[in-house]
RNA sequence: GGGCGAUUGGCUCAGCGGGAGAGCGCUGCCCUCACACGGCAGAGGUCACAGGUUCAAAUCCUGUAUCGCCCA
């Protein structure tokens, strides 16, 4: 039975050793059965072409707690992995791999480029797969899956082609994001803003047949090469006269009216406004309503074009300066402003994006939208925390049109073919010919779709749609969704809308949004600026058992503040129970589960803090509060079994080895059990949060079944938990603190045996200390004790008053007046304090009228012990300072 | 400009209507036969500020300040 463990636990020696084990043993997989209740989480896909950070590591280590408390309950539980194709961030990627050859995609061509990208997913893409599992993620890999599958693909086509069906994917000519470096197109919500220190230029328009000029004030002025007319609002008294008038456009020459429009806000700039439909969304819809001309002076690598004149070829901010200074030579600058505004970039590379007129296509929002809406506010899907509802609300209030195609390679190709004649025809399979003339000469449309449509299909294209498999009809909906805030909008309620769109019904019922890990001063973790930490390092240095709990420890809120410190306290906290396991282990001689069990105080304290442990554990994790159920588990095994518990054991478990004798023996085997129960059952709850070190030692201590990952959640039982009997052991522990204490400050050596006189007016107290004080005996080694109502106060002692006891130490020729003097004099005071809010309380006749009886009654006694408790300790006092 | 969140001991954070808590750090003692990644005993806070509600406010409401995030 006895198994030496090493003295500190060294966590590379089992980690791999399980996870194999596990893997081997098919524990992850998931089955459909109809026995059970499912619960099922499809993991937010990492990009094929990501590296595990912080983020990922805490969203995944929460997901796994989750599935492994539900697998342990017993629940049929599926975990879906899978990577995302992460169309512009790949493409980048291989791009800049070319880049090393001197090779450009263009040079390859589309059909090798993409079998490169395949090449380089191979090779590259699963990196974090592996990481996952490092971290020791129990995902179903057998139903690991990719976006770009070949399933998945199918399934991407036809909820395109269904859509374009039912009116909501359309064709477009409108001003879209435009990123000049990617060269493609970006919906609104891939556009990051940033606050950028800019300028205003005001410019002088002068008047084709009038004196003057008008000035507008402007951000862009190289923008001012595709003017095509200044607004004004017609309710402008200071220039609805010009309305009509035309204007001649500064370095181009080319005539433009002035026109009035609503829209012009008056307060802004000069109240005139230039009119650029082609460069900017409010003046394409200026230039619709006016049927003002477009003119695009863009190259798509925002360079000026053959419209911009002189400028040819100029890149935007180049021409930007040139211009500003040709104004100025004109003397057309008015003057200059700094102006202070949000400048969108594009959330890959972080180029500045460029409003560009072109033709995408678009699904439309707002009839998938509506349902998404109801469902969350009729609370089918709940946000956890609740607030993040709002902010969904928000979005999805204001909806606009989704721009989905994207000039790039790699990705689902959109499935629309031109033909000669014009016809367009949107389908699954690729047409022979065209329906329209039987033309076979059909070109594919080149662009490919935003990775966010195919990722929107998850929950469902994952478990095999569109066919009707069994995985998709016994996992769908799935349970839970965690993933960080910044992908609400992105993911989370495109997910929503597909999911009720094309399953009719919410993919999820919970959505987790964890809280974002931000650097110890409260910076965004970012590896471009160095201020990330990488988990990988974290876990070989701490071990992946102390990473996964101190991540968890500490998520709380929507940011949290990493530090290094909780995980080493994770670190620790596992040390400690490695040791106590191991202490365990060394005392089993003799354990069996079969004895008679005769319970005594410590075993039935330790047993309802146990039961209440599992009831707060259990409903922690019912509201996903995996921090709280964390730290719950920590202070029970730290601060209750390991420090009071397992100590007052160690006697019972020592003592039978001096002779044989029934009633020591039956006292250590129930020590025996209640140390391996109640270990049991901790390691059970901590197995969710540290899988690896759980089983290392379940599998060392007495256990039923072949691996704790399949065992048993532990059951609560709430009519274990006994709040009276709890208060007689809190007793015991504060009088033992208090002669410890006294030990303390007479520096008193632990191994120095002392003598205690207890003196207490109540029988009740004086019977339980006096039925237990082999417990206060042996944690504070006491030899001698005697106590009574009556007893009398030895001479030459230190005194403490706890509970309405006053506990005496003998000392003789070791007392110091000054330092006993100083002890008594601060608790005095804090007792006078605790009584003064008291009794200011109980003078109030309004508290005593209207406070819950409950209350007022808790307060009386407390002021009654109170009063006692101070008056001992003057009389005390002065006893030492006669 | 609109919205959300944070503000509690030196640091990081719990607590969210009835006696201010944890981890780290700090002080003193202890290598006591599970653990120095440890044990025991301590020090340390007018819970950002100003009003209000309440018998009672760190906790609820209003406002202010500072910091952070999101949207326009």
């Amino acid at each position: 039975m006895i198994q030496k463990l090493s003295k500190v636990y060294n966590p590379k020696d089992v980690e791999n050793k399980w996870y194999d084990f596990w893997l081997k043993k098919r524990y992850f997989r998931a089955t459909v059965d109809k026995k059970k209740s499912p619960f099922a989480i499809v993991i937010p896909p990492p990009n094929v072409t990501g590296s595990l950070h912080i983020g990922h590591a805490l969203n995944n280590t929460l997901q796994d707690a989750i599935i492994r408390k539900k697998r342990m309950e017993g629940k049929s539980v599926l975990w879906l992995p899978g990577t995302d194709h992460a169309g512009i961030a790949t493409q980048n990627v291989v791009e800049k791999q070319l880049a090393k050859e001197g090779l450009s995609r263009e040079d390859l061509g589309r059909e090798k480029f993409i079998e490169r990208v395949w090449e380089w997913k191979e090779k590259y893409g699963n990196t974090i797969i592996g990481q996952l599992k490092s971290m020791g993620c129990s995902c179903d890999w057998e139903r690991e899956r990719f976006t770009m599958d070949k399933g998945y693909s199918d399934a991407v086509k036809k909820v395109f082609v269904k859509l374009y069906q039912d009116g909501l994917i359309y064709k477009g000519y409108r001003i879209i994001n435009w990123c000049p470096r990617c060269l493609t197109a970006l919906s609104d919500i891939e556009v990051e803003h940033e606050d950028l220190e800019g300028h205003f230029w005001y410019i002088k328009y002068p008047f084709k047949n009038l004196k003057g000029y008008l000035t507008v004030a402007t951000t862009r002025p190289e923008t001012m090469l595709g003017d095509v007319a200044v607004a004004v609002n017609p309710n402008d008294p200071r220039y609805k006269q010009y309305i009509g008038e035309i204007l001649i456009l500064p370095g181009v020459g080319r005539e433009i009216p002035v026109i009035g429009d609503d829209m012009v806000d008056l307060e802004f700039g000069t109240g005139a406004v230039k009119v650029t439909p082609a460069h900017d969304p409010n003046d394409f819809e200026i230039g619709l309503r006016h049927k003002l001309p477009q003119i695009n002076i863009f190259t798509p690598d925002a360079k000026i074009n053959k419209n911009g004149g002189d400028y040819l070829g100029m890149d935007r901010y180049g021409c930007r300066e040139a211009i500003v200074m040709d104004l100025e030579k004109a003397g057309l600058l008015e003057k200059v402003e700094s102006h202070l505004h949000a400048v969108g970039h594009c959330y890959r590379c972080h180029t500045i994006i460029e409003p560009y007129l072109s033709e995408q296509w678009f699904v439309k929002m707002k009839p998938l939208a509506d349902p998404a809406i109801k469902v969350v506010e009729e609370g089918k899907i709940n946000f956890v925390p609740a607030r993040w509802e709002k902010v969904y609300f928000d979005w999805m209030h204001k909806i606009k049109d989704w721009c989905i195609s994207r000039q790039i390679w790699w990705g689902h190709r959109i499935p629309a073919w031109y033909c000669e004649c014009g016809e367009v025809v949107v389908a699954i399979e690729e047409p022979t010919s065209c329906p329209k003339c039987g033309s076979k000469k059909l070109k594919q449309d080149t662009d490919v779709l935003d990775t966010w449509f195919s990722s929107a299909l998850w929950p469902f294209a994952t478990l095999g749609w569109p066919n009707e498999t069994e995985d998709l009809k016994y996992f769908y909906p799935t349970s839970v969704l965690s993933t960080a805030r910044d992908i609400i909008y992105l993911w989370v309620a495109r997910m929503n809308m597909m999911g009720l769109k094309f399953m009719d019904d919410a993919p999820y019922h919970t959505v987790i949004i964890h809280p974002t890990v931000l650097t110890i001063d409260g910076k965004r973790m970012s590896k471009s600026l160095g201020t990330g930490v990488d988990p990988l390092e974290l876990i070989e240095k701490y071990g992946t058992d102390a990473t996964r709990f101190g991540l968890m420890f500490q998520s709380q809120g929507q940011d949290m503040r990493f530090s290094e410190e909780k995980i080493e306290m994770s670190r620790n906290f596992i040390n400690k129970i490695w040791n106590a396991s191991r202490f365990i282990l060394m005392n089993l001689d003799g354990y069996s589960k079969d004895v008679n069990l005769q319970y005594e105080l410590a075993d039935k304290w330790i047993l309802s803090k146990l039961a209440k442990l599992l009831k707060n554990v259990d409903e922690a994790f019912d509201e996903f509060n995996v921090s709280f159920a964390c730290k719950q588990i920590y202070d029970f095994f730290w601060s209750e079994f390991c420090d009071w518990y397992l100590e007052l054991c160690k006697a019972r478990l020592y003592q039978a080895d001096e002779k044989v004798d029934g009633e020591k023996i039956r006292r250590r085997q129930t020590a025996q059990y209640i140390l391996c129960f109640v270990m049991d059952s901790v390691l059970k709850l901590l197995h969710p949060f540290m899988p690896f070190v759980t089983e290392e030692i379940w599998q060392k201590l007495p256990h039923d079944g072949e691996s704790i990952m399949i065992a048993l959640w532990p059951k609560r039982d709430e009519s274990i938990i006994d709040n009276k009997l709890e208060e007689k052991f809190e007793l015991i522990k504060a009088i033992t603190v208090a002669i410890r204490s006294i030990r303390s400050t007479f520096s008193l050596p632990p191994s120095k045996q002392i003598e205690v006189v207890l003196k207490g007016a109540d029988e009740t107290k004086n019977s339980i200390l006096k039925g237990d004080f082999n417990y206060i005996s042996q944690l504070a080694n006491i030899s001698n004790f005697l106590i009574g109502k009556d007893v009398i106060r030895p001479s030459l002692s230190a005194v403490a008053v706890e509970q309405g006891l006053e506990i005496f130490v003998p000392l003789t020729g070791l007392i110091d007046i000054d330092k006993e003097k100083d002890r008594l004099s601060k608790k005095l005071n804090g007792i006078e304090k605790d009584l003064n809010k008291i009794q200011n309380k109980l003078s109030k006749s309004e508290f005593l009228t209207k406070a819950p009886e409950q209350v007022v009654e808790k307060e009386k006694i407390k002021e009654v012990e109170l009063i006692d408790e101070k008056n001992k300790l003057k009389t005390q006092l002065e006893q030492i300072l006669r």
